[in-house]
DNA sequence: GTCTATACATTGATAGAC
DNA sequence: GTCTATCAATGTATAGAC
């Protein structure tokens, strides 16, 4: 039954910037979530009180949970993403190395390692995004194509392609096994050894400030 | 209430190694499971049905659904495995070339990217590891180290380590990328730019025949 | 050792009020 | 646009029979 001027129609309390604000709260707390616990084993009750919000008001922002996880894979490609991923480099600056040199260190380090909430989607659920639906994976796709496009341009030659792809398997590689493996050691080998042939590969330097 | 003398006790219709066959059933209906739909979306009825038994005898042979994660991933190493991963060579011999290099060709086969229930653990659910318990860690650890140990004995010299590492890196992620990435072109060429990177940087021989 | 039946908890999604 | 309340479905784990 409709009542004709009920509280809502009177003070119209919430804004479209506000409703705005809102859905980015709720796919930043998804994001954090989905990247520590993997998709099957959040609920959308958990992402809402994390971002301060009930479980029912969910179903306004998005139709289904698979929804809010593709928009939360490509969601890192916007600015709200970690600041690892947005400055340059971190110690003292060194124009004479490209920018994807930084991606590359920046991607490989123990920093990303450690810090699962903020990681790179490609690696937080690569085995959800393999068993998701289509939108889940475009989103993915996204996200390396346009990390295969920073490589690339900060490569030259014929070759430049095929090492912008080889530079994402290392990354991907090597980040998912040291994630994976409980073993501190190993799994430090197996980034160090990645990033150290990804730099001679490429010719990006050496390993110094790593 | 006990019965004296019930069906059970006058039979005993089930022998020590009809369990063992049972558990190891269990294990390939589930290892199929896990690797098509990811670890929370498969039920243990599910698993159960599929290996011919019903729901309630699951927990005679596991405690917990993890557990049998754990198990499932340790079993990859046994004779139950996919048959590409026993054999050797599946073309003409070739006694000039190292074991590791056919472990490789099968690794970032097109047969493998397509051979999802039959994939290697590793591929199949790094992320469900990621977010897993100890049990489920220590295995896929083994899976990892069992791999490192394959390419290790066929290299030489003081690299030999480092090198393995990055081969199982190679592996890993190229296999994991082109089994996310919904783009049959970009994937082929995933593995593609791996499996030659790899065999350049061991020395082990073109790409013929992959 | 395996089966049927069921208790119990969780959770995705909806309805209606304000 | 968000909240409270609730439904319906699903799934883990247990109990007891044979």
């Amino acid at each position: 039954m409709l009542y004709p001027l009920g509280f809502w129609e009177r003070s119209m309390p919430y804004t479209p910037e506000h409703k705005q604000k809102t859905r980015r709260k709720i796919v930043r707390s998804a994001a954090r979530l989905f990247n520590r616990k993997g998709f099957a084993e959040v609920t959308i009750g958990e992402i809402m009180t994390a971002a301060g919000l009930t479980h029912g008001g969910f179903y306004r922002h998005f139709n289904t949970k698979e929804e809010l996880y593709a928009e939360t894979v490509r969601h890192f490609l916007k600015k709200e993403a970690p600041e690892r991923w947005q400055k340059g480099p971190a110690g003292p600056a060194r124009p004479d190395l490209p920018f994807a040199r930084y991606v590359l260190d920046a991607y490989l380090s123990r920093d990303h390692l450690e810090d699962v909430e903020g990681s790179c989607p490609l690696i937080g659920l690569p085995s959800d995004v393999a068993h998701g639906g289509d939108a889940v994976k475009a989103a993915y796709r996204e996200v390396a194509e346009s990390m295969i496009h920073v490589f690339k341009s900060n490569l030259k030659g014929r070759a430049a392609r095929e090492q912008a792809l080889l530079l994402l398997t290392l990354c991907v590689g090597g980040m998912v096994l040291a994630r994976a493996i409980d073993d501190e050691d190993l799994a430090a080998d197996l980034l160090g050894t990645a990033h150290k042939h990804a730099l001679t590969t490429t010719g990006w330097g050496d390993a110094r400030g790593r």
